[in-house]
DNA sequence: ATAAAAAATGTAAACGTTTACATTAAAACA
DNA sequence: TGTTTTAATGTAAACGTTTACATTTTTTAT
C-alpha cells in the first residue's frame, strides 16, 4: 500500500509538499500541485486515516451507542445519521450496549481511546446520568430521547409529554371513562413521559384514574397482549386502552380479538410511535407518529455544525413535536 | 488525556514495560504488573486506539456496506453482527451507498485509508464485481447476498432460487394455472435469482408462461400496487401473484382491495422475506422466511474467524437457507 | 543589477503506540 | 564464590501523517 513517502519519492519533492497538496494548503505552485496529484492517482495513494488521525487528534468518526434492543428506531436513525455525516467525510461507529452498566463502559472506552470525535448517545433508561458529565468530557455529545438533561451539549427529545397528552385526549373525546395505560419498560424515559401525559390529559378532562386501569408491560408486543387479558379480567374494566408503544398496542389488539371483543367498538386501543405495521394491522392503529428519521438527520447536522464549527458549546434541549395519526382504533370512522 | 507515558512516568517503569502488561506478555514480573495495573486504573488510561492501529496495522473495526435504501435487512443484520463483532473486541463502522459507484467509492476508501480491518459487504446490485478483486486487496471480505461469486473470501447468500421454486409451487399445488410475477428493482440479485426460482417452478409443473404475467417493480409497495393494476386491467388476469418480495406483496393485496377483489379467494398473493408486517396485514401474508439475524451472526462470526485465525483463506460460498411461512393469503385455511 | 519581500519547498519533531535489540537483575549451577 | 543461564526491564526505531520552522527560490522594488 502506497503511503506519503512513495508519492514523495516518486515526484521528486518532499513529503511536506505532499501533505500540502493533500490538505488543500494555498502555498504550492500549480505545477506541484498538478504533477502530485497525477502521482497520487499513479499510484492510487490514500492517507492512511490512523495516522492522520493519530496527528490530528481526531478521528473523523462519530460513535452511535444504541440500547441493545431498540432495533425500530435503530435502523432509521443510523440512516438519517449518516445522509449528513457522510457527506461531511465522517464514519460512523455504532455500539450497542445490554444494559446500562454496559453502556457506560462502551461510552468511555470508545471516547478514551479517541476512536470518535464526537457520539451520539441513545439512553431512554434512566440510570447513570454521571458519565457524561462534561466537566471531563473533551468530545461533543448529542443525547437522544434521555432522562439526562446536564452534560450533554444538545439533547434532543421527542415530546412523549404532549404526545401522550394529545392522544388520551382524543380518546376522552370519544367519549371514553375509563381510560387504560400499558406501561412500557420500567425506568425508560419514554415510558414515565408517556405516563406523564396521560395522567395530566385525565386529570383535564376530569377523570378520576385508578391503578386498576394500568398495567406495567415492558414493550413488547406480548406484554401487551398479556395486559389486556389482565385488565379485562377484573370488575373495573377499561373501555378504551393507551398503549406506550404499539408494539403493546398490536398485541393489545390481538389479545382483544382473542377474547372475542370488537375494535374499537367493545374496547378503543391507541398507541405510539408509528412504526410501519402500525397501519396494516386491522384495525389500523390511531398512534403518535414520530419522524425518526428526521431525528437523526438533525443529531447529525448539530453534531457535524459542533466538530467543525467548533463555536461555542451551547447547552441546548431540543424537543421533536409528534402528531396524531388517526387510523380506526380509536373508534373514528374509516377513512374513504 | 492520560498516555502511556504518563503511566510510565507514574509507575516508575518505561513505556514498555507499560505496554508489555498492556498487551499480557508473559515477561514482566507480578509485582510491577500490579503496580501498573494500579497506575492504569488511578489515571483512567486506555490506550489510543489511532496509534495503536498506526502501529499494529490492524484497526479493530470491521466496515459494513450497504445499499443505501435496504431499511429492512440493515437493521438486524447490523445486531447480528455486532452480537459476534463487540466481543471479540472489535467495532463496526457503516457506511451506505447510493448507487454502484458509489459503493465503490466507499468501498475503496474504507480499504484504503486503513480504517478497517476487514468488510462485510451487501451488494445486491449486479454490477460492480471487479472492485473485489482479491488479489490487489488485503483485508478480509464477505459478501453477503450478491451475484458475485468470486474475490470475496466467503459468500453468504440466501437461497433465493430454492425459496422461490418452493413458493411457486405452492401456488400451483392450490390449483393456480396463471401465475403473475412482479420482479424486483432491475439489475438486481436477489430478484433474478426468485424469478429463476419461479420459471423453474412453472416448468416443472408443465405452466407455461407468459411475459403478461410479468411486471417490473423495484421493490416498493408502491411498485406492487401499480403492479396489480397493470396485471389485472388486461384479458389475460393472473389468478395468484408472486411478488419478489414482501413490501410489492403488500402494496399488491391493497390494489387487489381497491379492484374489490378478495384476497385469496379472487387473486392469492405471496411475498418474500418475511417482514415483520407480513403477519398482520389482511389476510396475513403468505411468505418465504430469511433469517436476516443470523445471517448477521454467521457473518460476523466468519469474518473474526477470518480476521483471528489468519488461518488459510478458502473461499468458501454459504447459502442460507429460507423457509415457507404459510399463512392465508395464498388460500390456506384459518391456522386456529 | 541588487536588495528586500514574498512564495515555495524542505527538515525534523511530534502524535502514542509496539517491538527488536540491548542491557541489567535475578536465579541456577559449578 | 564466580560463572552461566534466564528473567525483567530499558532504549530507540518504526508506523504514516502534519506542521512549525528553516531554507531556498522567485518576484518585486529600487
Amino acid at each position: 500500500m502506497a503511503t506519503i513517502k512513495d508519492v514523495a519519492k516518486s515526484a521528486g519533492v518532499s513529503i511536506a509538499t505532499v501533505s500540502r497538496v493533500l490538505n488543500g494548503s494555498a502555498n504550492v505552485k500549480q505545477a506541484t500541485r498538478d504533477a502530485i496529484q497525477r502521482t497520487i492517482q499513479e499510484l492510487n495513494y490514500m492517507p492512511n486515516a490512523l495516522a492522520r488521525g493519530l496527528q490530528k487528534k481526531q478521528s473523523k468518526t462519530i460513535g452511535v451507542l444504541f440500547p441493545d434492543a431498540t432495533s425500530y428506531y435503530f435502523a432509521e436513525i443510523i440512516r438519517g445519521i449518516n445522509t449528513c455525516i457522510q457527506q461531511a467525510g465522517y464514519r460512523i461507529v455504532v455500539s450497542s450496549a445490554h444494559d446500562a452498566a454496559d453502556e457506560a463502559n462502551v461510552f468511555l472506552s470508545l471516547w478514551k481511546s479517541q476512536q470518535v470525535s464526537g457520539m451520539i448517545v441513545m439512553m431512554p433508561s434512566t440510570h447513570n446520568a454521571t458519565i457524561f458529565n462534561s466537566t471531563q468530557r473533551s468530545i461533543p455529545l448529542i443525547l437522544l430521547n434521555t432522562a439526562i438533561t446536564d452534560g450533554a451539549d444538545i439533547t434532543i427529545t421527542i415530546d412523549n409529554y404532549q404526545g401522550a397528552k394529545e392522544i388520551t385526549k382524543h380518546l376522552i373525546e370519544h367519549g371514553h371513562q375509563a381510560i387504560g395505560f400499558i406501561h412500557g419498560a420500567p425506568n425508560n424515559h419514554d415510558s414515565e413521559e408517556r405516563y406523564r401525559g396521560y395522567q395530566d390529559a385525565l386529570n383535564e378532562g376530569n377523570l378520576t384514574r385508578s391503578s386498576h386501569l394500568e398495567f406495567h408491560g415492558n414493550f413488547t408486543e406480548n406484554s401487551g397482549y398479556r395486559a389486556v387479558i389482565s385488565l379485562l379480567n377484573q370488575s373495573e374494566k377499561p373501555t378504551a386502552i393507551f398503549a406506550a408503544n404499539d408494539a403493546m398496542a398490536i398485541g393489545a389488539v390481538e389479545a382483544a380479538r382473542q377474547l372475542s371483543l370488537q375494535v374499537p367498538q367493545d374496547i378503543a386501543i391507541v398507541g405510539f410511535d408509528d412504526i410501519s405495521t402500525a397501519r396494516y394491522i386491522n384495525p389500523p392503529l390511531t398512534t403518535m407518529n414520530v419522524p425518526v428519521l428526521e431525528i437523526g438527520e438533525m443529531a447529525g447536522n448539530h453534531l457535524i455544525r459542533l466538530l467543525e464549527d467548533n463555536r461555542q458549546v451551547v447547552t441546548r434541549e431540543i424537543t421533536v413535536p409528534v402528531h396524531l395519526v388517526v387510523r380506526e382504533s380509536c373508534g373514528c370512522p374509516k377513512e374513504k
